[in-house]
DNA sequence: CGCTTTTGACCTGCGC
DNA sequence: GCGCAGGTCAAAAGCG
């Protein structure tokens, strides 16, 4: 029991906290000693006692004494080190902006109101440098994830083209062209592809007939034309195609052109027509065919700009010349024909010419590709003519019928906030027409009002009549980085289809697949080209108006000149 | 003098 | 094959 009871009582020292409550036995058990410690020791003995061997007990008592003095100290300067560290962790907790309210309620107990207020100053400055050092990695982070963003896009696009190359490529295989021509309309990931295989096997078709005449006659003006085609592609890349200077294109593009095109330098070019006569398959000459075809194509598809405005030209960053004039057939104003002047060999060209029911408006047509770089003023515009033509001639649309007859797609997609308008169609259009119509604003700049109209304008009323452009356009050749913009944009502006019969609209709306709907629904979701459109239609019409001052197109008085024959006429 | 515009001629595609 | 319309060329003229 008495080892008990000295276990119990070491078990007790070593316990610092439990001093307390021994105090309280210390209080009931004195009997008028001075020494507490030892009185309350031999009083807590006694309390517990219950053995009569007081010897034994006394020595016990004093061993336990000892045992409790030593623990006392310890208890004590434990308790000292406790507060001593209580107060260093209030002063860290403070510095460090974490106290809780039971320190601060603690702190005050202890800590004098100057240092209060000092550390309350402290973390209030900690705490603002905290905020600045979060908002500046918040904004790094947005810079950072705008550049990974404009990377995905640069790869969706790369990836786009790479798939419709790839599509191309497999279809010049003998195989692929026996199933291109009864697969019109297949998904390659998720894209709509059909439509390119579609236009690719005509193009196919119409080659065979170069074919025939490559291989027949060695001496054939015809071959020869063929092998100069041939001659001007291999010796351009495909991005160098689309910059042939305007000679060489129209050249190319004219294919029955003879003799003028013909020039007699012919020694290296007798030794190609060698070459491929030795060595290329068909399918070489195929393919540069469709190549030749394909770059003339490029500069068939033509964007359309309705806007109203007196001047002779909308201003839209670029240099213009003019090299020709003809009085178009039903409109008593002239059409002029403008060339890009800011490259050499840059083989965009624009028309222009007023509205014959309302001269006020002027329409703008845009046609290929630049092969420069472009100043900020002129970049959304050539954005939106570029992508418009090589959605056009890219397959991207999906034939006359795809997007154009696609109501529910277009409301579905009405991102932004135009409103979907009606459409038209231009019978007399030759080639493939995007028309941006911004005649129909009350109020141009204020774009969260109905803005503009598209109309497409295929060569002629049917939807087959896209075949012109089908004639295997490469997709290294078209600039496909505003291409599915454009799509998107097209839709969310609200495209109706052109066609005048309601049987031509239920025939056309039957032959939207879904997938083009998904596509264009994942692209319409494109803010990037949203925001290039705003810019590029704010460029066209806020311009309109300051072109004769700030505009690098004319001088002003050949745009007064032309103003004044236009009214004249 | 160099650049741009004008303008008649030429070429091509298409329809008849 | 012919005519028409659209598009382009290139020499001449204009302009700064």
């Amino acid at each position: 029991m008495d080892n008990s009871v000295g276990l119990l009582f070491d078990t007790a020292a070593a316990a610092i906290c439990k001093r307390d409550i021994i105090m309280a036995k210390d209080n009931d058990l004195i009997n008028g000693e001075d020494h507490r410690d030892e009185k309350r020791v031999v009083n807590e003995m006694n309390f517990f006692a219950h053995d009569d061997s007081q010897h034994h007990h006394l020595k016990a008592s004093d061993d336990r004494q000892e045992t409790f003095r030593v623990d006392r100290v310890k208890t004590e300067s434990s308790s000292a080190f406790d507060e001593h560290e209580e107060r260093i962790k209030l002063d860290i907790n403070t510095g460090l902006n974490l106290s809780t309210a039971n320190t601060t309620n603690e702190r005050s107990r202890n800590v004098d109101t100057g240092i209060s207020s000092r550390n309350i100053e402290h973390k209030k400055h900690d705490k603002k440098i905290k905020l600045a050092v979060l908002r500046a990695d918040l904004n790094k982070m947005s810079v950072e994830n705008q550049r990974l963003r404009s990377l995905l896009n640069q790869v969706n696009n790369d990836y786009r083209a790479l798939q419709l190359h790839l599509c191309a490529l497999t279809q010049r295989e003998p195989t692929g062209k026996l199933a291109g021509s009864t697969a019109g309309r297949e998904m390659i990931n998720g894209e709509n592809v059909g439509v390119a295989r579609q236009f690719m096997d005509l193009g196919q078709a119409g080659k065979d007939d170069h074919k025939v005449s490559l291989c027949n006659s060695s001496e054939d003006t015809t071959r020869f034309r063929e092998f100069k085609i041939v001659e001007s592609m291999e010796a351009r890349s495909d991005d160098e195609i689309v910059a042939l200077d305007d000679h060489q294109m129209g050249k190319r593009n004219i294919s029955d052109r003879t003799e003028r095109e013909v020039t007699p330098d012919d020694g290296q070019r007798a030794k190609k027509v060698a070459r491929f006569n030795n060595n290329n398959s068909s399918r070489d000459v195929e393919q540069a065919a469709s190549q030749s075809q394909t770059t003339s194509l490029i500069r068939r598809a033509r964007v359309s700009v309705r806007a109203r405005s007196e001047a002779s030209m909308i201003s839209d960053g670029c240099q213009w010349r003019k090299y020709g004039q003809k009085m178009a057939k039903g409109n008593p104003c002239p059409r002029a024909y403008y060339r890009c002047t800011m490259a050499s060999g840059c083989p965009v060209r624009k028309q222009v010419q007023r509205c014959s029911q309302d001269r006020t408006i002027l329409i703008t047509t845009y046609e290929g590709n630049h092969n420069h770089p472009l100043p900020p003023a002129a970049m959304s515009m050539a954005s939106t003519t570029s992508a418009a033509a090589s959605m056009l001639l890219s397959g991207s649309m999906p034939s006359a019928d795809g997007l154009i007859m696609s109501p529910n797609l277009l409301a579905k997609n009405n991102v932004l906030p135009f409103s979907p308008s009606s459409a038209s169609l231009s019978a007399s259009a030759p080639f493939p027409t995007v028309t941006l119509d911004l005649t129909h604003s009350p109020n141009p700049l204020q774009f969260q009002r109905p803005l503009g109209q598209f109309h497409f304008t295929s060569p002629n009323n049917l939807p087959h009549n896209f075949v012109p452009m089908s004639h295997g356009l490469g997709p290294a050749l078209i600039d496909n980085n505003y291409q599915s913009n454009f799509l998107g944009l097209l839709s969310s502006l609200g495209l109706e289809h052109p066609y005048d019969s309601a049987q031509n609209r239920i025939q056309a709306a039957s032959l939207i697949s879904d997938n083009i709907s998904a596509a264009t629904a994942a692209i319409t979701s494109d803010p990037g080209f949203t925001a290039a459109l705003v810019s590029a239609i704010a460029s066209i019409i806020g311009n309109n108006d300051h072109q004769n001052h700030n505009g690098n197109n004319n001088s002003p008085s050949t745009a007064r000149n032309t103003s004044e024959k236009i009214e004249q006429s």
